[in-house]
DNA sequence: TAAATTTTTGACCAAATGGACAATTTTTCT
DNA sequence: AGAAAAATTGTCCATTTGGTCAAAAATTTA
C-alpha cells in the first residue's frame, strides 16, 4: 500500500512519516501496542499528538504500519538460504545473518516477540500463509540436502524454530541474558556466534565429519 | 511473606485469593500487566472490581504476587540437576523438564516472558542475583564434566539460554508454531522432544560416541 | 438470637488517553 | 505577491480504568 502511496508524497510527509515511524518503533517495543501512547510518540518524535493524527488515522494505524514495514526485512534472511549451496554454510550462514539482526535491531525483535506472544492477532494470517510458505520451501530443500546426504538427519522445522528461538533470545530477553553475564555486547554476541556455529555445525554435520577436537577457539 | 500470611486466612480468603491468583494468571499472561484491567480479571473470577481490591490492595499487588508466587516452581528444574548424576542424563533431563513446562504451563512462561520482554522491572534483582547465583553454580558442575571429560567442551551459559530459548519457545510463541505446523500439541511435543534430544546428544556427546546412523525413531 | 466482624457491592471519582475539530500558521503554486 | 493548499496546534470531549467509600449483606462469635 505504501508503494503507490510513497511517490506521491511532499518531502514532508516523507520526513514526518519517518520520524513517527522511528519514534513509535520505539514505544511500541518498549510498551506494546495496549500500553504504549500517542503522548509517548509525540514526544518522541518532537511533534504534537494532532499532528502525528494528521499523518495516521489511529494509534492502530501506525503500528500495524510500522509492523508490516518491518515484516519484509524481517524475513529476508529466509530468503537467501540457496539451495544451490553448501547445505552448512547456507544454514551458518542463515544463523549468523539471524543472529546479527538480534545484535544490531532488538527493538524489532522484541516488536514481533510481543505480537506473537499476545497472539499475533495483526500477524496470524500472514503467518500461516506467507511466512509458512516460504519456509516450507526451505524445509523442502533441508529435506533435499538430507536425501542426498549432505546434511545429517534433521527435522527441518523444528530447526528452524530453534535458530529462530536461540538467535531471538539474546534480542528478546537481553535483560536476562545481560543480568545473568556480565560482559560487553559484542563479547557476548562473539560467544554467542561460537557457541551456534559450534552447535549447528554438530547438529546438521555426521559425526565422522565432526573435529574430534571440540575445543572453541 | 504468603508463608506466614496464609495460615491465618480464613476460609473464604484461602478461596477467594486463590480464584483472583489464577483469572489474574490467564488474563495478566493474555494481555501483560499494562493492558490487562481489573475488570477483566473480575469477569475472569466472577468477582466484583471491588471485591477484588478487598482482597489485594491494587492491581500491581496482584501483578506481583502472581510473579512471584510461580517464580520458585519455575526455577525447580534447575536445582535438579545433579553433580552426582550422568551428565549427559542430567541435562537431557532438564530439557524435557523444561519442556513438559511448556506444554503444560504455557501461561506461566508467557507472562515471564512478558515480564523479561519488557525488562523484567520486577524481576531484574532476582534475575541478577538468584537466579544467576544458581546458575553460575550449575554451569560450574558443567564446566567439571567437561574438565573430567564426560562432556564435549561447551559454553555452560549460553547453554542454558539455548535450552530456555529453545523449551520455552514452543509456549510463548505457540501461536507461530501452530500457524506453521499444523498438528496436534501431543505430537507437536512429541517431534520437539525428539528433535532436541537429537541436538543436545550431539552438541554434548563426542563425535566418536555417536551412533553414526542419524535416523530419528 | 443478637451483637460483632467480615465480606460484598453499587455508586462514584480523578486521571489517562484516543481522537475530533476549528482556527492558525506555513508552504507551495501561479 | 497573493491565493490555494498543506501542515500544525490549542482546546475540547467521551471513554476507559484504577481505585474509594459508605452502605448493605453475609458470616462468625458470644
Amino acid at each position: 500500500m505504501n508503494l503507490v502511496a510513497d511517490k506521491n508524497l511532499s518531502r514532508i510527509q516523507r520526513e514526518k512519516r519517518s520520524k513517527i515511524q522511528k519514534a513509535a518503533l520505539e514505544v511500541f517495543s518498549e510498551y506494546g501496542l495496549r500500553s504504549a501512547t500517542l503522548d509517548k510518540i509525540a514526544i518522541a518524535c518532537g511533534l504534537t499528538k494532532p499532528n502525528i493524527l494528521y499523518y495516521y488515522s489511529s494509534k492502530d494505524q501506525i503500528y500495524f504500519e510500522v509492523l508490516n514495514g518491518l515484516l519484509d526485512e524481517w524475513v529476508a534472511p529466509l530468503h537467501e538460504i540457496s539451495k544451490e549451496g553448501e547445505p552448512i554454510d547456507e544454514l551458518l550462514g542463515y544463523m549468523k545473518a539471524k543472529l546479527k539482526m538480534s545484535k544490531q535491531k532488538p527493538k524489532e525483535s522484541k516488536l514481533f516477540a510481543n505480537e506473537i506472544l499476545h497472539g499475533a492477532p495483526l500477524m496470524q494470517n500472514i503467518l500461516a500463509t506467507s511466512l509458512k510458505q516460504t519456509l516450507d520451501e526451505k524445509v523442502a530443500v533441508i529435506d533435499h540436502w538430507v536425501r542426498e546426504g549432505k546434511l545429517a538427519n534433521v527435522n527441518g522445522h523444528h530447526l528452524f524454530f530453534s535458530i529462530w528461538a536461540m538467535t531471538q533470545h539474546y534480542a528478546d530477553f537481553d535483560v536476562q541474558v545481560k543480568a545473568i553475564l556480565d560482559k560487553s555486547e559484542d563479547e557476548l554476541f562473539q560467544e554467542a556466534e561460537e557457541y551456534l556455529t559450534n552447535l549447528l555445525l554438530r547438529m546438521l554435520s555426521f559425526p565422522t565429519e565432526l573435529p574430534v577436537s571440540t575445543k572453541s577457539s
